[in-house]
DNA sequence: TTGCTCCTCACGTCACGTGAGGTGGC
DNA sequence: TTGCTCCTCACGTCACGTGAGGTGGC
């Protein structure tokens, strides 16, 4: 309860100020220790006796950090008003950006919810490689492709994927052992291959990854590339590679 | 540039992973701290090198925290990944709030660029002040007052406010001495009445206000009448006792 | 003596940022 | 020798939160 001092006047503890303002107490201190807030004269017990103009400041404080000022922001802004309106303009270009950011998490995180699904790629990839039954080994390869080539493409690699169909084959090369002998492997690339060709066919790469510059699209294939030897085992490897000799994509 | 090892495998500098997932060198050596993301093998000469393995968990680390995770969550998520969608709701919720905050400021913003005006009250009381000539010690008694009953009370002070005609009377009551004789005190409130009652009959005290619990309005009231007790000078607070006591507030 | 409120250090939070000081190959 | 990149501490950021340890009046 505030107390009396000097007959009629009223002073309140750090506490109460605080509350009165509705914030804490640990807030009107570090006020203190940054020389935003002046501290108040004391009680003979050493208490701080604040009083209407401590109120005023804090409530002024208060608004400006409302107002999305950082704490030495509010310093400067009061030893120099004069870009106060420059100063707004920042601080709102920075919120706009932040509700601009917020707003497409939500939207993530609404389609997640809406269709659940491990989310270790972009929300529609992650959902057709999950129907497709594609392995992890390809889900990372995915990652790593739909990453380094960039938003844009990641609708390209999604209907690519809603199109494919897992078949005996792909079983089959998701567990080939690394020793597998050549027949076993030129077989499987022979039963592999239509349907890359078809996928391919059907799929050609968007003009977004085709009018890369140069040394983008270097990158981008010398990590796709690595990581496909690090993902597959050399069986795996051989297989892939005379699909694409069947393919014609490769000679 | 990449380095090669073990034949065809290439591997990556902590600089460069960091490059490839678009981050920086210290994200990718707090996850590591964290035990978020483990640490590659060394090179002969204490280098890290990354593969593959290390990008793909690098990029899922940094699509959860994208999606509002913090890292600690995404660790005891892994642990046990039961809960994801309350996880995701409670995510959702935190963001819905952040905008919802975010978007208030932008529009006490937009009203401070349309109109600047001294942000040490809302905006509409500020300008309403500002226009009606009060010294800074009413506007101290207007920012306790507006904070003390409430946002939904706002309109009403500016309404008064707007309708206020700072005359004469009321520029003799600010630069008023403490020491003023009874007779110059006498007539200043006799001038200062007729406004005072016109501006009470004309804003009748809004609902928000008289619906208030008994202890909040008095709460209210101590701190309005202690704030009035420490802005104005002894002969200042008898003009207005004055006032009050022509107009017929007190008796 | 027990409870309650006040006080002053001073370390903790969160996701990194930023030097400081040293190494290794060209 | 100079430049460049890597490495490991370790303190700094921002606006406070959270004890720890002690005091003073009922």
């Amino acid at each position: 309860m505030p107390w009396h001092r000097e007959g009629a006047l009223v002073a309140w503890s750090t506490r109460e100020i605080a509350e009165l303002a509705g914030t804490t107490l640990r807030t009107v201190r570090h006020y203190h220790a940054l020389g935003l807030l002046p501290e108040p004269e004391r009680e003979a017990n050493g208490y701080k006796a604040y009083r209407t103009e401590h109120l005023v400041r804090l409530l002024e404080i208060r608004r400006f950090t409302r107002l999305g000022f950082s704490l030495q922001s509010i310093e400067s802004m009061e030893s120099d008003p004069s870009n106060f309106v420059e100063r707004l303009e920042a601080i709102d270009a920075d919120l706009a950006d932040s509700i601009q950011r917020l707003t497409a998490t939500r939207e993530e995180i609404r389609l997640l919810r809406s269709e659940p699904t491990k989310p270790d790629l972009p929300h529609g990839l992650s959902a057709a490689a999950t129907k497709a039954h594609l392995s992890s080994t390809d889900r990372s390869l995915f990652a790593v492709l739909s990453h380094m080539t960039g938003e844009g493409a990641d609708t390209h690699w999604q209907a690519m994927l809603e199109d494919y169909d897992p078949d005996d084959a792909a079983v089959e090369f998701d567990s080939l052992p690394e020793d597998a002998d050549e027949a076993t492997r030129e077989a499987l690339a022979q039963r592999m291959a239509p349907q890359s060709m078809a996928l391919s066919e059907n799929h050609p790469r968007p003009a977004a990854l085709a009018n890369q510059p140069r040394g983008k699209t270097q990158r981008v294939g010398e990590t796709v590339i690595s990581a496909m030897l690090e993902l597959y085992n050399p069986a795996q490897l051989d297989v892939l590679a005379r699909i694409w000799r069947i393919a014609g994509f490769v000679d």
